[in-house]
RNA sequence: UGGGGCGUAGCUGAGCUGGCAAAGCGCCGGACUGUUAAUCCGGAGAUCGGUGGUUCGACUCCACCCGCCCCAGCCA
């Protein structure tokens, strides 16, 4: 194309001049002479003029013809306008239809339930709260990359396809050649200890799988996952690295995803509260405070979500539960020397009822311990061979978590449901689009 | 997998002590030179999720089936 196009966003620095921008009708209203096309075009919204005294009849003849979603190409020259939403607007003298779209498109600036809105995600995705979300889904990623960039950690991919090793809840399999049945990674982290042994300080950012029946808000069964690995960090240096991820994000959030997180309606001031270091709770203690707030968990069992919203209720920063029971926790938490009954683990709430969001630990690194656990856990050790080597090869203290992507999102952005922090979410009930 | 709830026009949604199926949005036709989910007038559009049963008569009551939502468990 010979013609330049101008953005949305970058409008304002092109007053006075004639531009042409590509995009999508998002709405339109006539009075009569006078007509109004909102354009969207992935960067912004832009309200186009046409004056029916100042186009060429076949020009308002076309936009007469145009419906929700076409995609059309308006040149006009750019004005600063107060009626305007966004203060800038085009006044339109050429209007050229690139596709035209049928008058069936299902979704209107109206109320939708779920269930019709999932089944178009693929059309939903263009609404103004769905990108501000996508938005602040990508600036997370990035700034989660920058984080570990600047802590010079190196980012391992760590394998998709693998065989059954990981943790015991439910595994999606697929037949792999002569090899018997592959499973999707439910986790990378053995791989990650793996390469910690080898290089140091690494992180996984990658999708993870769980079979999983759940119906909650807080499941899907694909989400994405960041797994920190670290050579020679004990739980509690694996617990600063957790607050100092957890606020470094949000204050990033804040930083350059203001607008989105107005157009998510996101309570500011709860997220301005969030800074480093977190509360800390011994299991112990927290079960305590539990049972003085009426909850019935007794030690040894996990917290329930109830629970959990129950402690983090009194605080306005996240919450780390450390030192659960054995029997709570997987095989391969290094047992605590302080109270062999425990492990050295920790999990981060969320505040606001928004729940888990990190799990981590120090893990085991005793082979003969280790090896026991696997045992008691009734897994197969020549299974884990590979990662008893670790151990067997120059042992080292390690410690690691597994970040939440998409719970991370929705509790920045402030969303009931996890199922719009991600662009297609994969759910019990839900595979398609 | 357990507990609760829902399914009525393209969408949202009232009707459900059984008696001719509201309304809004969208769509179509018309009016309007500054609209903001524009407004005003007119119009089309529904085998009431499916199958069977009770009844003179079922959207409404009953049984089964299908689909979805919420909560719980599992976890991030």
């Amino acid at each position: 194309m010979t013609l330049a196009f101008s953005r949305i966003s970058g409008l304002s620095s092109e007053v006075g001049r004639i531009v042409t921008v590509r995009g999508w009708v998002t709405t339109v209203r006539s009075s009569g002479k006078v007509a109004f096309l909102v354009l969207r075009d992935g960067t912004g919204l832009l309200q186009c003029v046409v004056v029916k005294s100042a186009v060429a009849q076949e020009v308002w003849d076309r936009f007469a013809q145009l419906t929700l979603e076409s995609s059309v190409a308006v040149t006009g020259e750019v004005r600063a306008d107060a009626r305007a939403p966004g203060g800038y607007e085009l006044g339109v003298t050429d209007l050229a239809i690139v596709g035209a779209s049928p008058l069936s498109y299902p979704i209107q600036p109206k109320e939708h339930g779920i269930d019709f809105l999932l089944d178009h995600r693929h059309l939903w995705l263009r609404s103004p709260r769905q990108r501000a979300i996508a938005m602040v889904r990508s600036e997370l990623e990035q700034a989660i990359h920058d984080f570990f960039y600047a802590r010079e950690f190196l980012r391992v991919d760590t394998p998709i396809l693998t065989a059954a090793i990981g943790e015991r809840s439910g595994l999606f399999s697929t037949e792999y050649f002569d090899e018997g049945n592959a499973f999707l990674a439910q986790t990378g982290q053995l791989y990650g200890e793996a390469a910690a042994a080898a290089w140091g300080k690494i992180y996984t950012f990658g999708p993870t799988f769980r079979a999983e029946k759940s119906k909650t808000r807080r499941h899907l069964t694909e989400f994405w996952m960041i797994e920190p690995e670290v050579a020679w960090n004990d739980s509690n240096d694996n617990m600063v690295l957790q607050e100092d991820l957890v606020s470094y994000l949000v204050e990033r959030a804040l930083e350059r995803c203001s607008p989105q997180l107005g157009e998510l309606e996101r309570d500011l001031s709860k997220l301005e509260a969030i800074r480093a270091p977190f509360y800390r709770l011994e299991y112990g203690d927290a079960i305590e405070l539990l049972h003085r707030k009426g909850s019935t968990t007794r030690w040894g069992e996990d917290l329930g979500a109830e629970d959990e919203s129950l402690i983090v209720a009194d605080y306005d920063r996240p919450v780390f539960v450390m030192n659960y029971p054995k029997e709570a926790k997987a095989f391969y938490m290094k047992e605590n020397p302080n109270d062999p009954r425990t492990v050295l683990c920790d999990d981060l709430l969320a505040p606001e009822g928004y729940g888990e969001m990190i799990g981590g630990s120090q893990r085991e690194d005793d082979y003969d311990r280790l090896l026991g656990r696997i045992v008691e856990e009734g897994l197969d050790p020549a299974a884990y061979e590979w990662y008893l080597d670790l151990r067997r090869y120059g042992t080292f203290v390690h410690s690691g978590f597994g970040i939440g992507l998409e719970r991370t999102i929705a509790w920045i952005c402030g969303l009931p449901h996890l199922r719009e922090a991600i662009a297609f979410p994969r759910m019990m009930h839900r595979l398609r689009p």
